[in-house]
DNA sequence: AAAATATAGTTCGTATTCTAATTATTACTT
DNA sequence: AAGTAATAATTAGAATACGAACTATATTTT
């Protein structure tokens, strides 16, 4: 077996376990990986707008609105038009939702944060220094010239 | 920000990376990343049971009966019984196929190898290792296994 | 030989994710 | 003031991805 196929592997299996524990999260609190991200991210600042929201865990606004219509179907969360401006949505939990937040399990991300926390610190530099590094070396823009600078505009934007 | 936070959005960006390049494969040659990849393990192997390329790619088999159907469709594949035992669906490209294949840009894996075959081979090494970690790190099953015990014993576990 | 298990593939239902197109509204330009 | 841009959200359509349930075969156990 070559080398990168073993790193194509491990990033394969990092995909998979996102995926894996979205669903396992699914079963437990009846809630998935992102719908709980934005959750989370509505309880963080209550009358945040579906945008913010899209921007804040970095998917698409069509994306966020699927997952708010599930949501909301299921009374977690209610939308609201702004009056001031009529284009704008103000997302809030329900009660049903603030309790389904309190109650669930932490998000893959946290659990992985925990972990890393306890790393040294040499170590957390390496480890990011490697993946920016991959990220680079499959830089859709180094592969053609011009089309998609998206990636690490989106980034910076997001900041 | 948080050095978690560098990570976790180095390891966005990688797999956005590859759905981009997902998609931008398929404005161009009109194949998605995933469908390549099937093509391509037929094409290394005519024959190749449809398990087997599930496996070499990573895949569950329900994924890859759905994306062998888009590909059946299209007359890019053909679906042939076993007659031995006829369980088995044996695969093959179809002249169209071949085609398609040998017409395809590189998927984002090939790209990437040709970046990563250049690098020294201690930095290969660490970037697997590191890959790896993140996996373990994020794995699910840690998750239950090792809920409450005492930091010491998680570490030791993790290594 | 009969029953239990295992394997290969498919189908079903659900969720995520994107782009492109659409609608409604607001802001900017001329 | 009228026409053009930009913004926010949604809708439509496509592909990916999974587990669970199912069908049909093969293999193993009893």
């Amino acid at each position: 077996m070559e080398k990168y196929d073993e790193l194509l592997i491990g990033l394969r299996q990092v995909i998979r376990a996102i995926d894996l524990y979205s669903k396992k999260l699914n079963k437990e609190s009846g809630l998935t990986g992102p719908q709980l991200l934005v959750l989370q991210a509505i309880a963080n600042r209550d009358g945040v707008l579906a945008k913010q929201v899209a921007d804040a865990i970095n998917l698409s606004s069509a994306t966020v609105t699927s997952i708010l219509d599930r949501l909301e179907a299921r009374d977690l969360v209610k939308r609201e038009r702004s009056t001031q401006d009529k284009r704008k949505v103000l997302l809030h939990l329900t009660e049903k939702g603030e309790q389904a937040v309190g109650d669930a399990p932490k998000p893959l991300q946290q659990h992985f944060i925990d972990r890393f926390e306890k790393l040294e610190d040499w170590e957390q530099n390496m480890m990011i220094a490697n993946m920016q590094r991959i990220a680079k070396m499959m830089n859709a823009d180094d592969i053609d010239a011009a089309p998609v600078l998206e990636v690490g505009t989106i980034q910076q934007l997001s900041e």
